[in-house]
DNA sequence: CTGAAAGCGCTAACAA
DNA sequence: TTGTTAGCGCTTTCAG
């Protein structure tokens, strides 16, 4: 069928009257070829429509010229924009990217590098699912080089980029600390992920700094953060003057509790969000947020990556590139500015 | 490097004592192996952690249980959502997807095309940059199933996801008219999309059945769409009643460009947009939209084309989905309620 | 039931 | 500068 009407190079000689081998030199232009042949094979090749079998290239070059990406989940804007950026710079470089989605869970995950490692890719970005500890090392290949991206994994040195989690969580913190609010609440979910841990613990910092108790208050899983789950545990007992949420999912389902329970964040309660996203500024109250450089996060995923691909060796790499804090106006201020 | 550690099929035969072809016939789970051989097969397998090498499989077989997608715009939170929907079923298929990103460039589009086949993909999703004509069947060698997504191509039979875009359009007019709203404006980009036109050929269809005159401003490239074109192109001289942006990203910058122009969408003028996103129902007031379901618009791409995988023949189809209107404020109801 | 041998399309020693 | 000859790791006739 494909093989039918797919000429190879065999074919790309013989009509250009030439050795497989020269074929294949003009194709990959080493030197050592007469012009002259090498003139005939590029009309050979373009005659016959050729186009070279990446896979057959791949499997005597022991590479495939492909990378691959596993993310919890697409939806999330943030990991949208991440993939959109590494896939820019592979791109650039001539690689594709196989995208496989986890949905946080390790065995998944696992499950997905197989298959990728199967498909002989080059190199893996992966957010894993489980930071706290290493769940796949033992099934990535020597030469197949990983970069973990938005999360760090216990004990495991592999080159990462990530944001400044702890010190954005404890600015904001410390943003509505400046507008007098002492009750600040903390919510979010899946407290084992490293993103998770960081900004509580940025949070707590910035809490003892200022002599007041924190307050965490986590779900297991983002399907629990419902509006009674807010009634109940942000709401029943103390009654916080803030609230902090600390990734997009639970900044959607705050949001959209707190509308149930009648109240408007940023003017009922104010409320610091990490992450980003459109509209943000559009809410009424505008929400004050961290911005992630989500695109930036995947290009430098990529760019480590291709530099260990290109050969560079020496010890990994920690990058951490600095959020943005983004005010608007549901922290408490009145007039739209940028810190 | 990676061959170093890599056991090979081979070195399992070994390892088992058996032959090569034997160790295949177990892999594959082929009939005629004795339990006793296979049993010492699947042993020396776990053994030596053996991991079939796909590249190699595929070259042999002539596929790569890989398809490849190519979308206009990762970070639109309905092409995400529609990858993630094709991905899951490819995953469930045991297939992987390559993604790439064509930027609305018909050009960028070939090239990426030309690569995904030369990874000898087994099947293509395209949400094509330019539906006018065809600009990507000659590249696309016989046997690799093409389903376009989003958009249908002029003239062109291949399999077809879309969505009910003239008659979404139509409806959503219909409803600003109930409105008693007449001077209604259509806003959108890219004339030449599919999409584009159908929503546009709804619009106006409705706007005739009424006996009021269209009014379409379309910006060449959504960059355009700013807050002076609004103000000179759409305020300027006739002041609409209404609002209908015909996607997410013209939503989105006419959403900005009104509040630039001291405008609140929904309040100052009724505006029904196309395409939901996250938080749309957190707008004050909430945005009426047109809801696509996008996750399984990537769903049925990818059920059509693994059925034409499996070696479905039969003529070309086009599966069309509902959309959903849904009701909330910035068209001028007061309250919420789902059509 | 099993195995030897021939490739899939390409690249790379090694000669000529 | 060229071409011949082996394979990469796997599947698959076709004999045993």
């Amino acid at each position: 069928m494909r093989k039918s009407d797919a000429p190879t190079l065999v074919d790309v000689a013989q009509e250009a009257d030439v050795s497989l081998k020269t074929a294949s030199r003009v194709l990959n232009n080493s030197k050592n070829v007469s012009e002259e042949k090498a003139q005939r094979v590029r009309k050979a090749i373009a005659r016959l429509g050729y186009r070279p079998n990446e896979l057959a290239r791949g499997l005597k070059a022991q590479r495939s010229a492909t990378i691959g990406m596993i993310v919890p989940n697409l939806s999330d804007p943030f990991t949208a924009n991440a993939v959109h950026g590494l896939q820019e710079v592979a791109r650039a470089n001539g690689y594709m990217v196989i995208l496989a989605s986890s949905g946080g869970d390790p065995d998944v995950e696992r499950s997905e590098i197989q298959t990728l490692v199967g498909r002989q890719i080059d190199g893996l970005v992966i957010a894993p699912a489980d930071g706290r500890r290493d769940t796949f090392s033992d099934i990535i290949p020597e030469g197949v080089h990983v970069v973990t991206f938005d999360e760090l994994i216990r004990n495991v040195k592999v080159d990462s980029v990530t944001v400044t989690n702890r010190r954005s969580a404890q600015e904001a913190t410390n943003h509505l600390l400046g507008h007098g609010l002492r009750k600040i609440v903390a919510i979010g979910a899946r407290a084992y992920l490293y993103t998770c841990k960081e900004r509580v613990a940025g949070y707590e910092a910035s809490m003892k700094a200022a002599s007041l108790a924190p307050r965490v208050c986590l779900v297991k899983h983002e399907s629990l953060l419902t509006a009674e789950w807010l009634a109940e545990e942000v709401f029943r007992n103390q009654k916080p003057d803030a609230i902090l949420t600390l990734n997009w999912v639970c900044t959607m389902l705050t949001l959209r509790g707190l509308r149930q329970l009648k109240k408007t964040a940023g003017r009922d309660i104010p409320l610091f969000s990490f992450d980003d996203f459109d509209l943000a500024d559009m809410l009424t109250p505008a929400l004050s947020v961290v911005h992630q450089p989500a695109e930036m996060l995947g290009r430098e995923a990529a760019r480590l990556l291709f530099e260990r691909l290109s050969g560079k060796g020496g010890s990994c790499r920690a990058i951490v590139l600095p959020t943005e804090l983004i005010i608007r106006q549901s922290c408490g201020c009145h007039r739209d500015r940028t810190d």
